[in-house]
DNA sequence: CTGAAAGCGCTTACAG
DNA sequence: CTGAAAGCGCTTACAG
């Protein structure tokens, strides 16, 4: 019923092997027999048996990508973007969704992370994070000697592939949107402290604000977790003080939405008097009114360029291994003139 | 370097044959040979390579999970679900993301569908929301005997496999929560009309209102279209209305959203002014403050549910083919005795 | 209860 | 530029 490769050979009058070589895109097929082959292949709706492909190339045209406790935006948008590279070379994604945070032990870990291979035999994995930030889980993908790429790790280095966005530009960038808007005073609310990207933030915040000859008092930096309630914290301290600030960039848009709900409650309108801006552009961003000011992270380009990258490694070298994506300030209505 | 089959029936003493009778759980093995076959597996970390049991049973142990336009959050749970039911049988899930919903023409959605099962020879797929309502998809699945299950479709008939939960009842026992709680005149926000979910939740909505003798003033029942937009509205007309409610029951979580940033617009304070609740249970509701009393819905069990049909398909026959899940009624800060 | 043979649909390695 | 042969690691269908 379903076409094989013999039929098309048969067809067309070539060998097996001629066929393949023409799916596969090998050199050295004449034009007119290659175009040949095509037109059979499409007239018998031909598509390549994965599993025959799988088992003669000990290939398995699979990629893993792994994660743990996703924010389900954020994975699924990978994902999208993964699916999508992983298309165009007729490569598939198998979901890996793990409990490795909750572990404790490093040897647990270790343990966790071999069942993931010995399940299934993947050609290259794909860590998203925070699970590319666990030495255990990387050593054991090297020690299998699979090819992988992290999303957006602590640190990157020139050899271990890996695709991030650029936190510090995208705080700075945002935090002179508000100078500009007139704003002198601001108030900042930092994310978790076990995340790198807090950091990032913070750093990229302070470059703008010294920048800009703005004093960098103590006062107007608050701690945060990345919740919403620690948000609520963060703004009622800043509010009620002396002095408030006229601004407050939230280190992410869940926290950003407790600014906004502290405001409302001390009959603050937003933006008029308090802006506000977060960082992510998670649904949420739109769904509040009035829509949050806040950066687009690139997460499908993430996606997409991880399981890109993965996919070149066999064929091409010398590449620079860590890829940087643009991400987006979205202007909305939380923000407004001083 | 990876051992095969071969290898463990070498060192086990027995054929190849007997070694995959033991691994596939087959019959007529005695067990002392089973035992020693099992040892020797587990000693070599022997497991089957897929893609050579896929060739010889022409079977791909895939399944597809076919969605459209996702909320994440229920996306990523359906896939867990799912996930989680295909591991216990040795299948894989692969995401299908589609675009289906913008194409205007039956004859575009056909030619998209059929391309989802060129590409990959899936065993079985799942289709979740909307695409589970339709019905050009359906027909190529069938045309190609695909083994299908759907979640949450509008319409369930006893011989189409499909999961889902009681909307009505769900509706019906959260009203009955807000009528014991003193609630007198209740406010109800409807969903989009496109959504069968949202007929069943407004007519459990009546029938609690009606068994319980409260009137039915049309005035209380607004439209809505599941956004956090079309929930400001709605609240804006219950409860700018003279003798507005006591209580607000949102089709979702995102119109209870709107609903409560209506009321800390008027002043009303929640709960003590106004009862909300809401439906889905999605990570907002526990985002906001006071958190949402919700539905939520059991997106992962239907996922395992859904999976675990689907692979029963082949040996088992005679059950009821629609299969309904509990919901969970989750009572939080947002709801008080009137 | 067990096994020997054939074959699934491709690619690899080689030859011409 | 093209092809014939062998083999990837399993299961199916059959035999005993």
């Amino acid at each position: 019923m379903k076409a094989t490769i013999t039929d098309v050979a048969q067809k067309a009058g070539v060998s097996m092997k001629t066929v393949s070589r023409v799916l596969n895109k090998e050199p050295n097929v004449a034009e007119k027999t290659r175009e040949r082959v095509m037109a059979v292949a499409s007239e018998l709706r031909y598509s390549p048996n994965l599993a025959a492909r799988g088992l003669a190339s000990s290939k398995s045209y699979l990629i893993a990508l792994i994660y743990d406790n996703p924010n389900a935006y954020y994975i699924t948008e990978l994902q999208r973007g993964a699916i999508s590279a992983c298309r165009k070379r007729g490569y598939h994604v198998v979901l890996e969704p793990t409990k490795i945070r909750e572990l404790s032990s490093p040897e647990e870990v270790k343990s966790a992370s071999e069942m993931i291979f010995e399940r299934l035999h993947v050609d290259g994995v794909i860590l998203a994070p925070p699970l590319s930030d666990s030495q255990e889980l990387i050593d054991v993908v090297r020690a299998r000697n699979l090819p992988y790429v992290l999303v957006a790790p602590s640190e990157t280095s020139p050899d271990v592939p890996s695709v991030k966005m650029d936190d510090f530009a995208a705080a700075y960038e945002l935090t002179q949107n508000l100078i500009a808007q007139g704003h002198q005073r601001i108030g900042f609310i930092k994310g978790h402290y076990q995340h790198s990207s807090a950091d990032l933030r913070l750093e990229g915040f302070c470059h703008a604000i010294k920048e800009a000859g703005l004093s960098k008092e103590p006062g107007l930096i608050k701690d945060g977790d990345y919740s919403f309630r620690s948000g609520v914290v963060a703004a009622e301290a800043l509010l009620e003080a002396d002095n408030p600030p006229t601004a407050i960039f939230a280190c992410n848009d869940d926290m950003a939405a407790g600014v906004i709900h502290v405001a409302a409650r001390l009959g603050l309108s937003v933006p008029d008097g308090l802006s506000v801006c977060g960082f992510d552009d998670t649904p949420l961003a739109t769904i509040m009114w009035p829509q949050l000011t806040t950066v687009a992270q690139p997460i499908y380009e993430m996606g997409y360029g991880a399981a890109d990258m993965l996919l070149r490694q066999d064929t091409e070298t010398g590449d620079d291994h860590v890829q940087t994506f643009d991400f987006t300030i979205k202007k909305r209505g939380s923000t407004a003139r001083a």
